[in-house]
DNA sequence: ACATCCGATGACACCGGATGTCATCACTAG
DNA sequence: CTAGTGATGACATCCGGTGTCATCGGATGT
């Protein structure tokens, strides 16, 4: 594979985390990533997109794991019924890991440029989610409301798995807030 | 006030917007837009934050709008029916200056830079209308949950009212789109 | 075993966004 | 008329991100 040790990629992203851990994601420079990994700044950009991507390459799994719960979904489930199982499916897989999660979060949650990136990755995953209730014949407009605010109300969850010490479930919290959601909007 | 022509700030705000519809957000640079206000990249900084943060300007006055209407709406009414209240008075808003902004939305919607910021900035809005909320004596995640889930139907209603050429008032969407939630979480 | 090719990396230059610093000018208060 | 204040210009600098070409090592084919 490359030309002096292996994995070049996986040394980088692990230096990138120490570092953000250590000293803070500005206080961390490319060239400062580089270096710990023996690598070159050149060499950095060739595996991530930008300083921020090390953090967010873990996304790609969740939209999987989400697309694929719908389309698998029985076809007699109802829209919303879809939509938390996608969500459900996804906090399985978010606190499979809990301490490198709240790691990660306080990272994240320190820096708006990393926020800015998360809120992005979010969105294209509640776009995923919105095509794959469309192809269950959901409704163009109500298959990107619901997935929208189910996704809002995963985030809510979340926030809250997360202040909570990341105790219990969050597949819980996430079933917990969908119902609390029907019951917030419901017609008195 | 200033050393020479006045209105510096307002200068820079319209050549950046000038120039990001006439080349592009990304072929317009920082001096490029100093030029054309007649002044120098640093003055740029001292007015905005960001070359983005000219296109967002304007939202303190929806964090303002949204807040106020939930402050001021009758104490007797539900939170749901608060949270709608108040996105609706942000429609009334945003729906003033159509041409304005479908033009702005669409110079965001070709950069991905842009949609950070913008994601941002709602997230921030769902924050002060979750803060507002809990200031009613809502439950803290009840809040947070109504304000998150209220905003993400915001967004499609403002999607859809972009898609559809600015016909008919968003105010409308918007109170569509929170009752069609209603109905597509109700329990069957 | 040898030549060849190809992908990954290094080395270097460069652009542009963003910030710090200090001088300078206009306006205002007294 | 002078001193002070705030906005601006001029200059230097850092760093993220990209383009380009050389170079190295392993894989491949004969």
């Amino acid at each position: 594979m490359g030309r002096w040790e292996p994995n070049a990629r996986g040394r980088l992203g692990r230096a990138a985390m120490e570092l953000y851990v250590e000293r803070g994601f500005d206080q961390t420079t490319v060239a400062d990533i580089a270096e710990r990994a023996g690598l070159t700044k050149r060499t950095f950009f060739r595996h991530y997109a930008d300083k921020r991507d090390v953090l967010f390459v873990g996304t790609a799994l969740l939209t999987e794991v989400v697309a694929r719960a719908v389309t698998e979904a029985p076809a007699d489930l109802s829209p919303v019924a879809a939509t938390t199982r996608a969500l459900e499916a996804a906090a399985g897989i978010v606190q499979e890991r809990p301490e490198d999660v709240r790691m990660r979060q306080a990272v994240i949650d320190a820096h708006v440029e990393l926020q800015e990136r998360e809120l992005v990755k979010l969105a294209a995953l509640a776009t995923d989610l919105a095509a794959a209730l469309q192809a269950r014949g959901v409704d163009v407009w109500t298959a990107r409301l619901l997935a929208e605010t189910g996704l809002a109300a995963f985030r809510v969850a979340f926030a809250r798995w997360i202040a909570d010490n990341a105790e219990g479930p969050l597949t819980r919290l996430v079933t917990d807030s969908m119902e609390e959601l029907a019951a917030a909007v419901a017609k008195p």
